[in-house]
DNA sequence: GACCATCATGTTAACGCTCACAGCCATAAC
DNA sequence: GTTATGGCTGTGAGCGTTAACATGATGGTC
């Protein structure tokens, strides 16, 4: 990596050229009142000098700094991630940069730090997850100045714009699937209770419940890993409610339950059938390969970036729910078959 | 989110305190020389006037943001992003921001862009995962005038840090594994040949191969994906190589294996052993649990993010390798039992 | 030919901070 | 009583950019 001399100003540039550091500016912002010869020895001097803006001098004085804040929960979950990316991917293509910074705990108070900082940063927008209703408050708190967007299945004030996957229509669609085929009594594994949308999938299965069934016997709660996906499948078939299928809260705990299923020797799909939620790469080759929800998180981080630039650039506030596809392989079938 | 008044200034403060904002600016960095009345004076007045300090123009003088920047490639894969986190949780925790980039072609030109972006913010110093050795020498070959750590694989210069998990002993130690339960002949399901790492997980697999063994009909090619695994599993069994165990380059294509395994009813691990590499967190429940080599990406992020942190504060270049562990479950066992 | 609009360019003043330097007041040393 | 020393504080300049205004040239209109 070779060193670098003092770095050209625009001043430099602008004796190089023959003209003022302001001419220079104006080329550098494409104002339209600068000439084509000027411009043309305006940009031949930044080359050969090599010049790069100096951007803190610049949002100094703007008071912008073309960078967008991204707040994000530190799980390992994959979904966030792509998300991470893919608001960059958008946020770089658009002409911004992202700086990021991500929750270790739940505690408010970093994000009140977060927010802070993003702010005293200069950011000109701001993308929060929020995967809990702590995190929402904490946020809706802030002082924000800047357009923001969250990522989250919680209802926000309108002059806000969120953007989230629905998350109760994907739970009916793995539902609607689990009943077309015939099955009446599903059990559910659940994800952290505190997980927006963990509460949002156990929604749904609690009201497509039929009255007759104890929902308390049908459910067991797990972290989102496969292992408590395995504990909870263990737990249920322990029990006596007998259910002939299980709508797991995600993939993870579907492999969890799938290994639990295989142990017991009860086969999927033929003696119980098994829907996820998420559809992470895995799925394609678990044993049986499982039929879930697709969460497009890529198209989620797409999404709510674009929002963020429109409301950035003056447009209203938005709410977008993408709606998740059902993706059926093996892993769902009739009852007792 | 409530609205912000004009916000205060470093001056303001000052009036407020009676004194002279240099003063205040002594305060805000810890100054030795300001008597603890004045101190305290200077601080009720920062609260109470909500003041922050204007990060762009003490970048602007001082020529260093507290930023670093953070290279990363935009693939699905989870380690690289287990990293990031760890990484920026690091770096806040020490007093510095994050700012990413996410590689979405191999192209060089990208490589350097982001780079110059960087610098052009006046970060502090640059962390890049190069998975690719175009990726090592684009970063190499860019103009970086400021502390860099490199996550690769590739050797690199000695003034440069580097940090990385060593994946030949890992490889060694699931193809010693294998051998210890007896096999001998060991099939090999590689990552894309561009990838540093799979180029090391393949060596090491070559390396251990027998004299008489024939490499080419006893490997097949992924791209890190399940299906792929899949897949390769698929034309390793049609051949006639008759290995009685494989290695895998990840846990993802072990899955497609194991799947593909399960279909032409062949008994994991009593028929054929399969190690895969990774530990992700789906291996603990796979279809048997899948004996593996886990790379602690969250320790790998964190160290070199110490590293760069060091070499911002004038130590010198490290080069980091971190040992992955044998993680024994139940997917290889002795052949043909 | 006088006038006004328009374009192209230059001049000056911020933006809010840190750095280098200068000044003041104590206390200690002779 | 003078001089040195060191702790605490203030003054002024300047970082590189953009914004606001001023200026000079050009061209069309009456």
């Amino acid at each position: 990596m070779k060193a670098h001399h003092a770095a050209a100003t625009m001043t430099d540039v602008a004796q190089a050229a023959g003209v003022s550091h302001q001419t220079v500016s104006r080329v550098l912002n494409n104002h339209p009142s600068v000439s084509s010869a000027t411009r043309r020895a305006v940009l031949d001097a930044i080359t050969s000098l090599d010049y790069r803006r100096n951007l803190a001098a610049r949002a100094l004085v703007t008071g912008s700094s073309h960078v967008i804040g991204i707040l994000v929960s530190s799980t390992s979950q994959s979904g966030p991630v792509s998300n991470l990316l893919a608001m960059e991917s958008v946020a770089r293509a658009r002409g911004y940069w992202a700086s990021i910074a991500g929750l270790r705990d739940n505690d408010p108070q970093e994000v009140t730090d977060i927010i802070s900082h993003f702010t005293d940063q200069g950011v000109d927008g701001i993308v929060a997850v929020a995967q809990t209703q702590a995190t929402v408050e904490a946020m809706l708190a802030a002082h924000v100045n800047v357009p923001t967007v969250l990522l989250t299945a919680a209802t926000v004030p309108a002059e806000i714009s969120s953007a989230d996957i629905d998350q109760a229509s994907g739970a009916r669609k793995a539902l609607g699937h689990l009943r077309e085929l015939g099955h009446v009594t599903i059990a559910h594994i659940s994800g952290p209770e505190t997980d927006l949308h963990a509460a949002a999938r156990h929604g749904a299965w609690l009201a497509s419940l039929p009255a007759t069934a104890d929902p308390e016997a049908l459910m067991a709660v797990g972290d989102w890993s496969a292992m408590s996906g395995y504990r909870a499948a263990c737990r249920l078939l322990a029990g006596s409610s007998g259910p002939t299928a299980i709508f797991a809260a995600n993939d993870r705990m579907a492999y969890g339950a799938l290994r639990a299923l295989s142990e017991h020797g009860i086969r999927v799909p033929y003696e119980m059938s098994i829907v996820g939620f998420d559809d992470i790469e895995e799925s394609t080759c678990s044993i049986p390969p499982l039929t879930t929800i697709r969460q497009d998180h890529t198209q989620l981080g797409s999404t709510a970036m674009q929002s963020l630039i429109d409301a950035m650039r003056g447009e209203p506030a938005r709410c977008v729910k993408i709606d998740p596809d059902l993706i059926v392989r093996n892993s769902a079938g009739a009852p007792n078959h």
